[in-house]
DNA sequence: ATCTAAGCGAGACGGTACGTCACGTCTTGGG
DNA sequence: CCCAAGACGTGACGTACCGTCTCGCTTAGAT
């Protein structure tokens, strides 16, 4: 009569759920870096998770899919969102952050991800959002703050703000036509904090 | 009369036939439309041009390749570069000419070659000098243009001014967070030029 | 009870489809009645079996191999070993039989798929065996029962004899410089038994 | 009035080169002699010799008719038709010779193609003729003059008689169950003069 | 002494088949 | 009832040769 208690007696077999899964995208995130994304393949993955092939398709539809997955599983690192009494700082602090990010490995790929991914699925477009978005709100709040102090124009689109000071760094990282660092980090929040133009026009637009 | 030099000493057997190029180019670039890059497979253009495969490799090394000459064959049409008086109108309008060729369709076939290009080949080196070299130069001559003017100030980082300008455009097309479209190409212009700080400091940095 | 020993420790995975196997036999040998050995491509096997490709190269390593397969699955058919108490009719009537199987088309499909096979694969060596010494080894067991009555010199190399009696079949068939038919299946055997020579000679040599 | 005749048209501009052809063949031999036949190409042929395809072409129809007016070009060594006062040691001479030539490499080659021949072209009926005869007709003869001395039966048929002989040589050389050297080729010539049996029987059949 | 037609090398052409890889689905037996 | 293993049909890969077709250059007989 002692066998009534049984923690766990339910589903049959079916506890080696979540071992696979963190098989399967250690074994994808190992791959791409050993091959680049694109290279990634349901097969070498499964082979080397010790993994069936079905088992894989359950969890992700397709080899990109998975391919986000396990580059969103090991998020990029966030910059501290310290609050100093300078945004400006904290802005050029959190540029060179986003460009050491982006300029390793990892952000590489994940770039390269982001421009690769074929078809505007679901998947591929939470995979862009939750890639940009991060840094780029960073960036909004800074920038508010910026504008409550007076630092900031109040009078700009927002989004292109944003767009002029994180685009450049995923430009260059694409195209490859100059270096991405810290220097130009801080060049991109100088130059377009400071404008190109001579013309001292504080008028709104 | 001397003509011992002969670096390109005539070559042998039968010509490459121009038809067979043509068709090949012709047919990738109809295939990429109705698929998408990234589907576009050779055994596919060989069919629809109706030409062997080996003539396939013997011009391009794979079907990336192939995707982006074909990309490059029917040119991105130029901003025409007449020059006005005022050189912040011509930055405008070549910045929404460039807007305006890439929204749609091409943009986004031409940013996932981009990313897609992995190999240092001839053709994925001429793929980023043309695609995406070719307006950077043009807004290099309107912007010392400007500077000559003295419109633009001279103490900037040109290359930092032009990811400042064509950045965006390709961090919206990569990431998708954002109409690209005329309005944007103006707000980038100005917003550029008039930088986003408020501090009227026009000394060198 | 020790069941330790385990040499072929039970396949895993789905098992293999005999109906696939079946169907590129089946097309295999049709196509080479229809087309000649040589002819046989694995292309025209797997669409005629509806059967992918990678499943042909699964059983077979290449298109000869699969030929000899083809060959060897619908077994020539063996002569009755029936024994009659004159073991010299038994060997008249079992060269017949492989006369007639031998003659028309499988004949020389045989010969070619013997002087094609280079390689010393399994299945190569399955159908040297199975299609050449088959008959011969009947042949042999028929003339040891003729010596054990008698019939037959004691004092000679057996695989000399036997070559004797069945190499001029092949050596028609490849030849082809005269019919090999029934007719001449009875010629071998008489000729061979009693010899070319006029000496009358029992004794050993 | 002297053109009527005019039996080889005489043929206008270059001649055709024997430089060439002499070439062509010479290097399809040595491939031969590297890949074995069967493994030979035009391609390599071509390039081997310094000729264009074309010229290659313009000799033969295909490579297996090149193979064999390679094989041919050099003609397998003749026995000497050297006649003793023994005809019977004069078969045995000539059998040796002839397992001797057909166990070497050339000797294997010919075999081969032979078994391989496709089709009953009109070439390849030549080739099986030609190779075969040589040898044949010379034994013919000797038996022929075997069967005046009284030495050999006159009841026979000379065809069977022959196949009897050469038969077992080409059985073995294709099936490989046993060794081609002198010794079997005496055996071949003892044991077919004799016969396996071991009834008297002297009569007709 | 030209002319000129065929032969020549080279090599690109449209094809066919090769043997391989990965896809995404299915079918097993074991846990 | 899920899982690993792995076979399945599919389809594209990039390569090797096929046999044909230009090319521009010999080359040698006919003019």
């Amino acid at each position: 009569m002692s066998r009534h208690i049984d923690p766990s007696p339910r589903p049959r077999g079916r506890p080696r759920s979540t071992k696979a899964r963190t098989a399967i995208l250690k074994s994808a995130h190992d791959l791409m870096a050993e091959l680049g994304p694109g290279r990634l393949t349901i097969e070498a993955v499964a082979a080397r998770a010790g993994v069936g092939k079905p088992t894989i398709y359950r969890y992700w539809a397709n080899a990109q899919e998975l391919a986000m997955a396990a580059l969103l599983e090991q998020k990029l690192p966030q910059a501290s969102s310290r609050e100093t009494p300078s945004p400006l700082d904290d802005l050029e602090r959190q540029v060179i952050h986003v460009v050491t990010v982006f300029s390793g490995r990892r952000g590489r790929q994940v770039t390269q991800m982001m421009a690769a991914s074929e078809a505007d699925s679901e998947v591929s477009k939470a995979f862009r959002n939750q890639v940009i978005m991060g840094s780029r709100e960073q960036g909004r709040a800074i920038l508010e703050r910026a504008q409550a102090l007076g630092l900031v124009r109040t009078d700009l689109d927002m989004d292109v703000a944003l767009d002029l000071i994180y685009g450049p760094i995923f430009y260059r990282l694409l195209a490859g036509h100059a270096a991405v660092d810290a220097a130009f980090a801080t060049d991109i929040v100088r130059t377009a904090l400071k404008g190109l133009g001579t013309i001292v026009d504080r008028r709104t637009s």
